[in-house]
DNA sequence: GCGACAG
DNA sequence: ATCTTGTCGC
């Protein structure tokens, strides 16, 4: 299987876009100085593709065991929202669930399933924090360097920071605050549903990532990338193997 | 010291 | 993340 451009670690994209090389740590206190070591690399600023014309979601699902997970990439065509690529990658938890340290138990998984994919998106969208995160550096930080590609987080649920309560319509938004700090913001993205956290992952600016988000859901609380990625990895756990 | 804690 | 029933609402 040879392919031109895909996305991958350490590929010869080059400038802007070259990633960095990915480095499983070994244990939480190896985990923690990745973290600190590469924080200071995130570009908070963008300015991030304003009319992207591919975007990629990324989801992984897990076996009841535990013991085994499904990691998958879409690529939608960012003005109709239909998938025009995908990718899997069935296999084992990389680390631990530690909360913080969440992203290097997915990001062997969805690494290889970026580099099956044949198109390159240009923005990555990410079940997860970004820089809302207790170091700044979550999963969509992490992704977006090691890609090299503008990535942003968009959370569930709360990791860190606190905010005031956003409206209750649709587009209605409240910054989200850590020690003093904006890292993210709280976001509805349909009228009186539960809003989502949006952080920057890399290389996109905050506004930039909120009105990305909204792009992303015209009709569901969450990205159409992440309900097409969460389907995919689903059904690819279910049915089974992953032949590589 | 006791909780809280992305997925 | 995953395990789970019914239920409220468009």
């Amino acid at each position: 299987m040879t392919r031109a451009d895909p996305v991958c670690p350490g590929n010869r994209a080059g400038p802007p876009t070259a990633g960095i090389p990915y480095r499983p740590p070994a244990d939480v206190a190896e985990a923690l100085r990745v973290q600190e070591e590469l924080r200071s690399r995130v570009d908070l600023l963008g300015p991030g593709p304003s009319a992207p014309a591919t975007v990629a979601g990324l989801d992984v699902a897990y076996a009841e065991s535990g013991d085994r997970l499904a990691a998958a990439v879409t690529v939608l065509d960012a003005a109709t929202l239909a998938v025009v690529d995908e990718a899997v990658c069935v296999g084992r938890p990389a680390f631990p669930y530690v909360p913080g340290l969440f992203a290097f138990r997915e990001m062997p998984a969805l690494l290889t399933a970026l580099e099956r994919l044949t198109v390159r998106p240009e923005l990555l969208v990410c079940d997860g924090h970004g820089v809302a995160h207790p170091r700044r550096f979550g999963l969509a930080c992490h992704l977006g360097l090691v890609t090299g590609l503008p990535a942003i987080g968009v959370g569930k649920t709360p990791l860190v920071g606190s905010w005031t309560g956003p409206g209750q319509r649709r587009g209605d938004r409240a910054d989200l605050r850590d020690g003093g700090e904006v890292v993210g913001r709280v976001l509805r993205t349909r009228d009186g549903v539960r809003p989502v956290f949006v952080s920057v992952g890399h290389r996109i600016g905050l506004d930039g990532a909120v009105e990305r988000v909204l792009a992303l859901t015209p009709r569901y609380r969450l990205p159409e990338t992440t309900r097409t990625a969460d389907r995919l990895c689903r059904r690819a756990l279910a049915a089974g193997g992953d032949r590589s």
